[in-house]
DNA sequence: TATTGTTATACTCTATAACTATA
DNA sequence: TATAGTTATAGAGTATAACAATA
């Protein structure tokens, strides 16, 4: 019974409610949700290129610039040259940027923690599960429509 | 088995994706999608204050002002005001709006349609009912938390 | 006093396009 | 030719705070 705009909404209204309560819980730390994704991304063994970071993280190379730059500037993440590819550099977190991360991770335990109060396990199972079907689906690129007027 | 993190980076990445996918499918209209979400609220029969337009749309009221400015500008949508408070002003659209509107509604239609493409009707039915369950989770105001260092 | 809406302000994210250096 | 990354640029959404008018 659900049509397509039903579930875009809802899609919407609890990305943003998720998005606000990280932002909120992070506030004191002045990082955003979506640095803390990319710290998150980073926090790894692996350092990433930029178009590993684009990747793991959902944004576009040129939204990570800016974030990259705030990141630097606050001494939480360094780049270095890529050992065998000379266009690509490496992105890893600074030991400042691991701390600050175990920090965030801390503070934004009772964000993820809500989530199961009415979703047991097997619902988030399954709300993953259908999330993922849902983004293989939007993941094909768009039918190029042809104007029709 | 799936973490809190997991749904959470599950969220986000469906979400943009569909963000993507509408803004890209409206692009040729000069509209974003979260102009379209706005358009959409208001294409009821009933005019809408801004507190309501908030509600329906999950924007901030001082998100939605500047919005509303770029709307009014193109004459999408005009405001008038409360019959009975003082304070308040009914927003609705215009009949270029509606006829936009309509023609937006048409050129997302295939993002729509995707989506049951890998998710059946039973499917989206259950993906809109665990989201809708997600929110209530989160919409509980944030625990104060006490600085503890 | 609380609420509706406005104004001022600032910052982050977003993304296109043009460019360089290397593959 | 294609790819990795950078720079320049622009705009949209986001939200806090201070304010006026009304309830």
């Amino acid at each position: 019974m659900a049509t397509g705009h039903e579930l875009a909404m809802a899609l919407r209204v609890a990305y943003l409610a998720l998005h606000r309560r990280t932002d909120a819980a992070l506030a004191a730390d002045g990082v955003t949700a979506d640095q803390f994704v990319v710290l998150w991304a980073l926090s790894g063994a692996v350092p990433l290129t930029l178009g590993e970071l684009s990747e793991k993280t959902a944004a576009d190379r040129n939204t990570l610039r800016p974030m990259l730059a705030i990141l630097e500037r606050r001494g939480l993440i360094e780049r270095q040259p890529h050992p065998t590819d000379g266009r690509a550099r490496l992105t890893s977190l600074t030991g400042e940027g691991r701390r600050v991360y175990r920090k965030l991770w801390k503070h934004s335990e009772g964000v993820r923690q809500e989530m199961f109060a009415r979703l047991p396990e097997p619902d988030v199972d399954a709300l993953v599960a259908l999330l993922r079907r849902f983004v293989s689906a939007m993941d094909r690129p768009p039918a190029k429509a042809a104007p029709s007027g």
